[in-house]
RNA sequence: GCGCCCGUAGCUCAGUCGGAUAGAGCAUCGGAUUCCUAAUCCGGGGGCCACAGGUUCGAAUCCUGUCGGGCGCACCA
């Protein structure tokens, strides 16, 4: 962790020190609240350095006009050696040009902190448990849990660079119904495998082929101890056996985007532990599950709907629109009524937590918030919980849309698309649009008009950047920090744009939205080939120039640190900073 | 019928706890390469920020309603 204060911070902290002299004057009231008050770059680099918003927030409460009162704040500020104009604009801005030396020291910021540059305290240790992908365990992984996987990962990777301590879990559902069927179309599959012909794959199983192997290897492994053996008698163990084999493929899926969960929480394991028994007992202890009869579904007609008493929790005390079974008829438990034993299970652990779903899910949300809400409201201490739903991407091959069907057992897999684009295409594809957005995901585009990929841009300018280091290693050149002052206004562009890094991290963390790293990251390599061009222009522009090694040392230096820069925003997305193209 | 998400340039999308003249890419038109990687850069044209009200010094952003698109709506996961 770099202890290093950003730029941004550095003058947030000064210019709060100012409203408190002005308090201690009177010219503003005691205790003003400054929770409005911001430090920012302003949208137009015309306008300054740093623009804050203090005079027009605070002047109600100093009971003056924002342009009197940011006067008073401009007279502090010019003070400060490190500003060198102050200017009252519009409404009430004060928009302030900072010394050079205060730029060309966050080079050094970035040299110093090298990896670490762009990570963050913010988060203080809180322990945050984010769950994601949780795919069902009865197929290989397809796009449909791509986006998930991978903004979730982005978004783990991100809290921890924010200073959190995270914990990547994921929800192994399998103890529900389609984990029977994944068994017995597993069953089959191994009767298969031991020379049966079992014909057409019936109606209600899984047909797809990635089975045959699961039915192979259990065949290798069992011999003709179930063929003809009662159903009950194989059931439990092919369903153990086929989730374990459905799980291997899962996580080489999933390495294949380069995602690695810490916890793989089991639903039949909580199930066998009794948390649900024993998060219904708590519940009932407070009030908050109750035996009732759920109302007739409006606006669906259901065929065999009739009224049974069920255990209710109470979920519309919570905002939620109809209170929500935790057990069904048979006493089993309701997908929902295991999930919050599990949600209970996360927070003993956890100071926040986070679920990555996927926007077929939207319409439980309400019911799992609730039941959080009603667990933290016992407990005593409430536990932030955030629900990020991530819309659907629409996979086209040529403008035309692809069908994805788990039950037809024709589907497009993580391990298609990643061997067809890369793991870096799909994974920035993902994070260059913000997920409660559809999206399109054109399988024949991304490939075809790679050159037109903004992950290529971004990878370009790293590569570049890698390239005039080793041409200027040829010609015995090396990055150097002893001249910095030989940078212009070019480099300094470069370097506020690159400044910006800990800001976007911050952020995208509060925020929960690593899309943002993305843009900043296009952003900052548009500067930089910008920056590059200038070369092609004026030949003294250009990185290295012979007859001047001084600056060249210093253009050098500006250049590993932007590249230090994207390295680091890559890192986040989990994305490879290329050294070549 | 109800709930959630979305609606910004011809297309795909950004837009900082509300801030200054709403930005990129693609497409289109015009330029830059004997030169560090042109997979790049520079410039032009293109907008009732879906619509109508409200909140305020100030709204693409917040609130209400309308329209349009997507997803979901008994003891399925």
């Amino acid at each position: 962790m770099s202890d290093h204060q950003t730029l941004y911070a550095a003058f947030a902290e000064k210019i709060d020190a100012v409203l408190s002299a002005l308090e201690m004057e009177g010219t503003l009231p005691p205790e003003t609240d400054r929770s409005n008050v911001s430090v920012e770059p302003p949208r137009d680099p015309a306008h300054g350095d740093l623009a804050t918003n203090a005079a027009m927030v605070l002047a109600k409460q100093a009971k003056s006009n924002p342009r009197a009162l940011a006067e008073q704040i401009v007279e502090h500020l010019q003070r400060d050696a490190a500003v060198t104009s102050a200017e009252i604009a519009g409404p009430g801005f004060i928009n302030l040009r900072l010394a050079p030396h205060s730029w060309i020291d966050e080079l050094g910021a970035i040299a110093a902190g090298g990896d670490d540059y762009g990570k963050s305290a913010m988060g203080a240790g809180r322990r945050v448990n984010i769950e994601y992908v949780s795919a069902n365990p009865t197929g290989p992984m397809h796009m449909g849990h791509c986006r998930g996987a991978v903004v979730g990962d982005a978004l783990a990777s991100l809290l921890e660079h924010a200073g959190h301590e995270v914990t990547r879990e994921y929800y192994v559902n399998d103890a529900g119904g389609q984990v029977d069927t994944l068994a017995r179309s597993a069953h089959l599959r191994y009767r298969e495998a031991l020379g049966e012909d079992i014909g057409a794959i019936p109606e209600g199983m899984y047909p797809g082929d990635y089975l045959v192997k699961v039915g192979e290897a259990a065949a290798a492994e069992f011999g003709e101890r179930f063929v003809n053996e009662p159903e009950h008698e194989w059931l439990p163990i092919f369903r153990a056996y086929a989730v374990e084999r459905m799980m291997d493929v899962i996580k080489a899926d999933l390495a294949l985007l380069g995602i690695e969960h810490d916890v793989f929480a089991s639903e039949a394991a909580l199930q066998a532990a009794q948390k649900p028994e024993a998060a219904e007992a708590w519940m009932r202890e407070h009030d908050l599950v109750y035996d009732g009869v759920l109302e007739k579904p409006k606006g669906k007609t259901v065929d065999d709907w009739e009224p049974v008493e069920l255990p209710l929790f109470r979920s519309t005390k919570f905002g939620d629109d109809q209170d929500r079974p935790i057990r069904k008829s048979d006493g089993k438990w309701t997908y929902f009524g295991a999930d919050l034993a599990y949600h209970m299970q996360k927070a003993e652990k956890a100071d926040a937590l986070i679920d990555i779903w996927g926007a077929d899910h939207a319409g439980t949300v309400k019911r799992i918030k609730a039941a959080v809400a009603a667990l933290s409201q016992g407990e005593g201490k409430p536990i932030p919980f955030d629900v990020k739903l991530v819309q659907m991407v629409q996979l086209l091959r040529g403008g035309e849309p692809v069908k994805m069907s788990k039950r037809s057992g024709n589907f497009v897999t993580i391990a298609d698309m990643v061997e067809e684009v890369g793991k870096d295409v799909v994974r920035f594809t993902m994070l260059t649009r913000k997920p409660e957005a559809q999206m399109d995901f054109d399988f024949a585009k991304v490939v075809e008009a790679s050159k037109d990929n903004p992950v290529f841009y971004v990878q370009y300018a790293h590569a570049r950047i890698c390239s005039i280091l080793r041409k200027a290693a040829e010609q015995d050149f090396a990055p150097s920090a002893d001249d910095l002052s030989q940078l212009g206004e070019d480099e300094l562009a470069l370097i506020k744009q690159a400044a910006q890094f800990p800001r976007e991290v911050e952020a995208a963390a509060r925020a929960r939205e690593p899309h943002r790293i993305a843009f900043y990251l296009y952003d900052l390599a548009a500067a930089f080939h910008a920056y590059w061009n200038l070369g092609n222009d004026d030949a003294r522009k250009r990185i290295i120039v012979a007859q001047e090694p001084d600056l060249t040392a210093a253009r050098l230096f500006l250049a590993v640190q932007i590249g230090q820069v994207i390295r680091n925003g890559l890192a986040i997305l989990g994305v490879e900073a290329v050294e070549e193209l």
